[in-house]
DNA sequence: CCATCTCCGATTGCATACGATCCTGATGTG
DNA sequence: CACATCAGGATCGTATGCAATCGGAGATGG
């Protein structure tokens, strides 16, 4: 299992409030925007300042807080633009994935993509928090499996803040990963399909991209925008 | 308005320290390996153990610096495998440079494309560790020419990553990216032939890595290694 | 001679203290 | 009424202090 080890490195406190916070802040317990002063996370989590920015640091490093100086922490409030280049990179961060994952097929790592998807039809999302947390999780997995530790850190890292723009700005019930999208994905990543496999990653996320960010060919086109929320008072 | 302006950037303290180690590390002033102990780095630094702590941690984010727990900080020491995912993830994000700045080619783009080429001609490296430091510097301005900060950023701490690989394990004289492979890539960049920028940039990337790594297909094969070091000592 | 244990110095983990900086809004002036 | 000025409070930036932890040198026993 990926986690639960008990691994020898001991839990810093700083830890455990980054990852607090972090799940804070995913789950949007947290709303983009809000103000994170030191005291009070410090506070809140039973430890000293000292803790909270340090914590407040790392999170700024991965994004997900925005560290103004003498003004203090704030959750990551990112623009459609930013956005948009959070998305690009990490199309084609993803796309690397799965061309190093087609590239290295072993029965076994067959084996470990599809035990992934039968799991994930097994598990419903209760919330929209979590249906993009899960969402999230097979990508992440897909990176650990190609065995490069820093490619599935920088996944990590731009599916975390993926999640934070779905949450922003993703219409509702659009966050979820289609599962059958996932599942073909496997299927050409099985056969060895390279070309195939990237092709389908990187429809994949467009799409997941697209419910969530006005596709760049829409910008500025007032009527589809506002068919979108037309739509949206039916529901 | 959201960017462009005389922002204060009150450089910190913890800033400067972060700057300085960092400087100190790509320059191979201090060797792979090296302890890196708080109260050092802050005496040096004029500083309270406070700041080099933070800035050790904020390296040790980018992998420049290894932070074992209670035992304290060392340079990072990365291993040959560690070298390789660093340059197969720095191979996959540049490629997106390249095709995103192929896709976005305008006449000013190509202006300061030239540029940077000819400013290349100009400059010439005094030691072995500036000619590093020049070689990341031209992909780095790539990076950044594309407007996304995001992708930038990566790029940078992948260049520093690599220059690290490249320092433990280059050979010597071997650092220096070919000025003149940067130019043919910019030429395919500015005649926006995407697929041929890309394909350079691959290949450009491949030879500085195997300029340092043993290549792949190399491995095991005693006498091809040899072979370099009995060119090595006619130098 | 080697394995193991114990203690000690070095160094980190964390908390607290104090000055510095910036925003807020209250006050006075033209 | 608009605007400049200036306290006040909130919050950060940094330094310092103390206990906890780890690794290694030396002692101890086989």
């Amino acid at each position: 299992m990926p986690t639960g080890r008990k691994s020898r490195i001991p839990q810093t406190r700083t830890d455990k409030v980054h990852a607090g916070l972090r799940q804070a802040i995913l789950e949007q317990r947290l709303a983009p925007g809000a103000r994170l002063p030191e005291d009070a996370i410090g506070d809140s989590f039973g430890t000293s300042r000292t803790i909270a920015r340090e914590a407040l640091g790392r999170l700024a490093m991965e994004g997900l807080v925005d560290l103004v100086p003498n003004r203090g922490a704030f959750v990551a409030n990112p623009s459609l633009d930013e956005g948009r280049h959070i998305f690009a990179v990490r199309k084609g961060l993803e796309r690397l994935v799965v061309q190093q994952l087609a590239a290295q097929m072993t029965p076994d790592l067959a084996g470990a993509l599809q035990a992934m998807t039968d799991a994930e039809r097994k598990v419903l999302a209760k919330s929209e928090a979590e249906a993009i947390r899960l969402a999230g999780e097979f990508h992440l997995k897909l990176a650990e499996l190609t065995g490069n530790p820093l490619l599935a850190r920088y996944v990590r890292e731009l599916v975390s803040r993926c999640s934070l723009v779905l949450a922003m700005y993703g219409r509702p019930h659009s966050a979820e990963c289609g599962a059958e999208e996932h599942r073909t994905l496997v299927a050409a990543l099985v056969a060895g399909d390279r070309d195939r496999a990237a092709a389908l990653m990187d429809q994949h996320l467009d799409l997941v991209a697209g419910r969530a960010l006005i596709a760049p060919e829409q910008l500025g086109d007032v009527r589809t925008i506002l068919s979108d929320f037309l739509r949206e008072t039916s529901d």
